[in-house]
DNA sequence: CATGCTATCTTGTATTACAAAGTAGCAGTT
DNA sequence: AACTGCTACTTTGTAATACAAGATAGCATG
């Protein structure tokens, strides 16, 4: 039972609503997560999810120069990429309410 | 992307949180998560999961006889499980918040 | 030209939820 | 007695996925 178990299922949630926010890149993404609080995303962790979701329609992709460094891969979230994110907050909302019910409860 | 995805890492915190509550059998587990909130969280998942917490030191078991029915084997936490129990509450926290600020954030 | 930061991708591994199937006890009905 | 359905636990195999580790490469600064 570790912390990186607890984010399966999630992460790719996450990073939806992150690109939902506004049309951002991978490496940018990581630090975003780490403000929200998320410990130690890890590239290897994001990009293959990243991949998944373009395969799945769920984001779109553009090269962009970078203004110092190497180019960057911008994405958005398609029509279906904001429907799906609707769908994980619901979801995450059923979840987390089920956890809070058991972990808060008195007795 | 799932609801099943999202349970992993989650589920045997909820266990030790049941077990926590008062002694217990498998079969009740499943029927207390559904009163909690949780969907269809089947035996194939939960059994699996008393297992390596017991392996793990987690909590202990008893065979009782059942007053109509097969015999079932009710657990208790060790304090080693009450201790991971407090871990798993605190992480859970850590990880909540952070989903929550992503999510409810308005922008 | 060497170092370090930025940026992406790939491979392999470990974890784990769950479907599916099996075993078996007990109660009530036919 | 046989059948049905509920209770109760176990095992096997599969799919999903986070992440460590490493590779590749552009750019800037000293």
């Amino acid at each position: 039972m570790s912390s990186s178990q607890m984010l399966k299922g999630i992460l790719d949630g996450c990073l939806l609503g992150i690109i939902h926010k506004g049309e951002t890149y991978g490496y940018e993404m990581i630090e975003k997560l780490e403000i929200y609080g998320f410990r130690m995303v890890s590239e290897g962790s994001i990009y293959p999810v990243l991949m998944r979701l373009q395969k799945d329609g769920f984001v779109h992709s553009v090269m962009k120069e970078s203004p110092s460094g190497p180019k960057r891969k911008y994405y958005t979230l398609t029509p279906a990429g904001e429907e799906e994110y609707e769908q994980f907050k619901e979801r995450w909302e059923s979840l987390s309410h089920s956890v809070n019910r058991l972990v808060k409860e008195e007795n």
